[in-house]
DNA sequence: GGCGCCATGTGACGAATGTCATACCCACAT
DNA sequence: ATGTGGGTATGACATTCGTCACATGGCGCC
């Protein structure tokens, strides 16, 4: 029996996919939670085998939670689950040493598909990603990525400035930049086209 | 037996959610579909009591079904599940006659409730939303939307007078109105605060 | 020790953006 | 018939943005 837990902000969500999971006869579902820190605590005091995680959650993200248990060089492997087929993601998925990273969009059998292979220490990647994944590296410096967020939001070049202790003329030096890297025609579209890659 | 009909454009979500709902001794999934159109279809040839269905989704999103199923006179009822709180989206299902209008955040028992709610023809609805619902209504006008929409991706103004066979300055008109309607500071903040509101 | 890269700054210039006044046409309501 | 509001347009203006050249300092690296 391998013991899962599940980690997701969105109740019904984390709901249904428990319910998923539990309904495979070699998985049990130990724990329901509904964000990064909990995860961490479940996993420990559940002495879970598996992590099932998203990404986008309050306090850790998901990925925060796998180069955490990387760190502490915990036994339980973790498998995303994301909605974002999103390159960068899927780096830092890898990165953080990440059995699996598998889309919300995919269908339900690879689910547990993943986790069994995760179990035995195997790798699944949702092969939409696993070509694209290391051709495109974000090209973005700290400094790019921190002002073209906050300016990709609306904030003008002046609030960019003073949130940042910056320069006004810096902050535009640094957005000319990042347009001319992520290759768009204004900082609305640098930023959407850095958002889709996960780089901000 | 209360017949559903479940949609989802994720494949993961939609499995998931049916297998919460198959598990509810009084409610069965009679068909699973990925897209609008679809969803449509099924509700006539499955004879579905009820429709449980996202909104962003392809082809037609779950309020166009909704609006659909309300033009033809369909006996079946609709409840809406999204991730998005947003008033303007509320707005719209209640308009289009939904019978149910509930966040993915909320608690899975809040589905299987609402599911069978909408069959003896009530209404739930998330209370996250009930109060905020009716306070703020859409103040755009549609060229407004439509311009807004379009700078918001990131396009210039000359590229949206193209789009939308309109002059450049008109375009400039349309922007500031909906920037001083919308209050914001230009026009990512503009977009960004009605896209928000479910306005977009 | 020099080379490259990043962080940071200034000054300048042209292009894009945001605002405003003003105008005309049309539909719809009073 | 008169007013109100939307759709469309132009011209003018101030502000913001995007780009470029150029400068300084720090850090890592062969």
């Amino acid at each position: 029996m391998i013991r899962v837990v599940v980690a997701e902000d969105q109740a019904l969500v984390l709901g249904a996919l428990a319910a998923l999971i539990d309904a495979e006869s070699d998985l049990t579902v130990v724990a329901r939670v509904r964000d990064g820190d909990a995860a961490l605590e479940a996993i420990t005091t559940q002495a879970a085998d598996v992590l099932v995680t998203d990404i986008e959650m309050p306090n850790r993200s998901g990925l925060d939670v796998a180069a955490e248990i990387q760190r502490r060089k915990l036994r339980c492997r973790v498998v995303i689950v994301t909605t974002f087929a999103r390159a960068g993601y899927l780096r830092r998925a890898l990165d953080a040493g990440a059995g699996g990273y598998i889309l919300k969009d995919s269908p339900a059998e690879e689910l547990a598909n993943a986790i069994r292979r995760g179990h035995q220490g195997g790798r699944v990647i949702a092969p939409e990603l696993a070509v694209e994944a290391w051709q495109e590296a974000d090209p973005l410096t700290d400094r790019e990525r921190q002002v073209l967020r906050l300016a990709g939001e609306g904030a003008s070049a002046a609030r960019v400035a003073e949130q940042c202790h910056l320069s006004e003329g810096t902050v535009r030096n640094y957005l000319s930049s990042a347009i001319a890297k992520v290759g768009g025609d204004n900082r609305i579209e640098a930023a959407r086209i850095a958002r889709e890659k996960g780089w901000l």
